[in-house]
DNA sequence: TATCAATTCAAACGGTTGTTTTAATCGTGA
DNA sequence: TCACGATTAAAACAACCGTTTGAATTGATA
């Protein structure tokens, strides 16, 4: 990834309490968990280490809150995008590239909205998945559960002769196929074909198609 | 998971080396990366903090070993498996299931593989993925890219209408989808619902056909 | 049995970790 | 201007980190 230009730390314009959570961000995404410190944090986000326990508590709730707060925006978005498809009909009227695109849209795209931090979050959550620190795996299952739920009840309305246990399962791969492709890895070749932002809009019809192919049985 | 028996410290038929590489093989799937510390590694092998340097150099050196140890046997299980399926005819024969199998299988049966460690591995490479230290990355992205090549190619034979371009998007996304059913994680309900050994058993049937639906247009 | 290399061990090294404490500074309302 | 709560800062805390050292132990060979 290039040298990005530094919102993160922008210190006239941002709170302390920001400039942890965009700074602790962009580590997790650049380093992992497993480097991640807050004497490190403490240093990106120009503050003094006892800054964070007095925002946060202590580093895990400090992960936590750098989760949810674009956890909860993107589900919404994607609730919201589900529901918009079934409200000038009755139902089942909505196709399900339209169902998929609702899901996988909105991830993808906050990898495209690189001011407001969308990428690195996308990189962040790809590595939270497989953590798997209780306190993070119990956090994005929470969270999951209903969405997914949510999602696979329209896909059964579009696709009434799948049995629900395989649109289960498959719709389980699909979010593995995102999850993986949010992290960027295994990208190789393909991505340094083109420029990044074209190759991101490429993925998002490229695993919306995937996906489509793969639920038409 | 449920508490295993515990053939990683079998002290009396097992080498030192085995049996760190074992505890540290189970640490890292049990805990992650993050967690990981060649103290608690020697005290579940049940040997000395120096036996580990003593053996692996370093750390990283270890966790390497570690990867390496199984990788090479499962990426040797997939091209024999590929290779078997050309060998009675020319070539083109093959479908796309049987390649696909070739690929698939040997990862999900090594879950099955308890006596030789393979579940505990298969969580350690899907945590692998997602960590991304140079290190690691390297190592993953060298030995998966001919690997890949090499099924890309008998796909395209297979299937020989789809774009060699579709053929790696998807096949990339379909190694997403195997790596996140790896880890097992967000299996959630349905995996409580039937023993472990069927559960598994199905994600192969089910994965390779969800496979064979995303490939065919 | 004596020897010597391979292996294991306890102990210590310097450095980093997350957290807490205490004092200084800031900004706002009286 | 003063006072007070909110915030920031410096310093210290105990605990743990990966690694190294040098001595003790082992086990096979001569």
């Amino acid at each position: 990834m290039p040298e990005l230009d530094q919102p993160t730390c922008n210190m006239t314009t941002l709170s302390t309490k920001e400039r942890i959570l965009n700074s602790t961000e962009r580590l997790i995404a650049e380093n992992g968990f497993a480097e991640l410190s807050i004497r490190k944090i403490s240093l990106q986000a120009h503050t003094n280490l006892a800054a964070i326990n007095y925002h946060f508590g202590n580093k895990q709730q400090l992960i936590n809150q750098v989760l949810e707060r674009r956890l909860n925006n993107l589900f919404e978005v994607r609730k919201k995008m589900l529901h918009d498809l079934n409200q000038g009909d009755t139902q089942l009227k909505c196709n399900l590239e339209q169902i998929l695109h609702a899901f996988i849209a909105p991830a993808l795209y906050m990898i495209n909205d690189e001011h407001q931090g969308g990428r690195v979050f996308m990189k962040v959550l790809a590595r939270a998945y497989a953590e798997q620190s209780d306190s993070l795996h119990d956090l994005l299952a929470k969270r999951y559960t209903p969405i997914i739920k949510e999602f696979a009840d329209a896909i059964h309305l579009a696709c009434p002769k799948l049995p629900r246990q395989t649109i289960f399962w498959r719709f389980h791969f699909i979010i593995g196929a995102l999850t993986y492709t949010m992290g960027d890895f295994g990208a190789s070749s393909l991505s340094k074909q083109m420029p990044e932002t074209e190759y991101f809009n490429q993925s998002v019809e490229e695993l919306i198609q995937f996906a489509v192919s793969a639920l038409t049985v």
